[in-house]
DNA sequence: TCGTCAATGTTGCCAATGGAAACATGCGAG
DNA sequence: CTCGCATGTTTCCATTGGCAACATTGACGA
């Protein structure tokens, strides 16, 4: 061992080991799907040991749990900023739900992460907070476009909310094949949408 | 090692391995959750080795879709039998769509392993049949209620499944939470359920 | 200045898991 | 009767999450 290493020897301590594996944790989830989601490869990935996580984040859900709750940021943001330009009040309400479906398209390992309850600790103060933030932006969509009393209103939104959830939930679990038919692909998909948002 | 063994000795053979194993897997999913599906327990529980399995099922996924495909069927007799008594087809609509969150929430894990494709090859006969005959109650349902052209028809039915699977899926990850305030419980979500499909 | 300590990482270990390979058993067709 | 093939078992391996013990580093106070 030289006195002093040479100038690509990797130092002891990594200076921002955790964002360097959320990073690689989100990298991953994206190219390689949930299930790639290993504290043993995230690690690899940054180049640390298997058990550098631990002083960061408690275990392996803690770390998916902050991966979620950085989703739920992104996610509150991707709906409000489709919804900004939109004149009328459900005009914002559909795009809102177009919001909804098309990031669930966009990151479909996130998203299906964040609404997984089973790989996650919503304890973790980060990833509560990110989830009431996203919900209150889809509550005040639905309450602008339909006013009314709060037994009604909390029907309206676990309706808009189910059918939102319900179709991107079907389409990543790749369910709507029948009901997609030739019109495959994220394109046929958000076309099935607008169609259904038309009905009314 | 007795020439004749007494009789309490398990045979060699177990005789009816592939049905108990898939009793065994639905017992442990009800109980203990989908994540205990584990190859080695369940053969345990049956009191046969890891690998027996595998002559009846090629890998963990193979058994399990074909519990999936089990639950699809019973699925499918369910909203069936709860449509059967209803008036009207709009009735029977409604009727199918309390039956879905019904079994959603009779069956939580079962329910998350057959919409969730990950753990399933969706490839196998079985699967693949009984998943059609499921979507066709669905479909037969809302075409009944809403008779209509082919392109509005995907529409309907693809939305009424979603508010039904979004619906179930929120509640089955404890996501209505803030919605159902002190209304907690099935009893609770059911109650919202109906003041939803009482809103159009 | 220097010594102590907390934060940050690493190595080594463990039990559990899914799967492959080689082997054992026994039913049933010829 | 006997031999083939379906059905099970044993053994082995790589991977994983987590725990415990130890190493390194920088910061802070006597």
């Amino acid at each position: 061992m030289a006195v002093s290493p040479p100038s690509d020897a990797k130092p002891y301590h990594h200076g921002a080991l955790r964002h360097a594996l959320l990073a690689a944790a989100e990298a991953r989830l994206a190219q390689a799907g949930p299930d790639s989601l290993t504290l043993r490869a995230i690690a690899r990935d940054v180049g640390a040991s298997h058990t550098a996580p631990r002083n960061h984040f408690d275990d392996l859900t803690g770390l998916l749990s902050e991966l979620a709750a950085m989703g739920f940021e992104r996610f509150a943001r991707h709906l409000l900023a489709a919804a900004a330009d939109q004149p009328t009040a459900m005009a914002r309400l559909n795009a809102t739900g177009r919001a909804y479906v098309e990031f669930a398209l966009a990151h479909p390992g996130l998203f299906q992460l964040m609404f997984r309850g089973e790989r996650l600790d919503v304890t973790r103060p980060a990833l509560r907070d990110a989830m009431a933030r996203a919900y209150l932006v889809l509550q005040e969509a639905v309450a602008a476009a339909h006013p009314s009393d709060a037994e009604e209103m909390s029907a309206r939104v676990a309706r808009a909310w189910s059918m939102a959830h319900g179709f991107a939930m079907l389409l990543l679990d790749d369910q709507l094949g029948p009901l997609l038919g030739d019109q495959a692909g994220a394109a046929g998909a958000m076309r099935l949408l607008d169609t259904i948002l038309a009905i009314d």
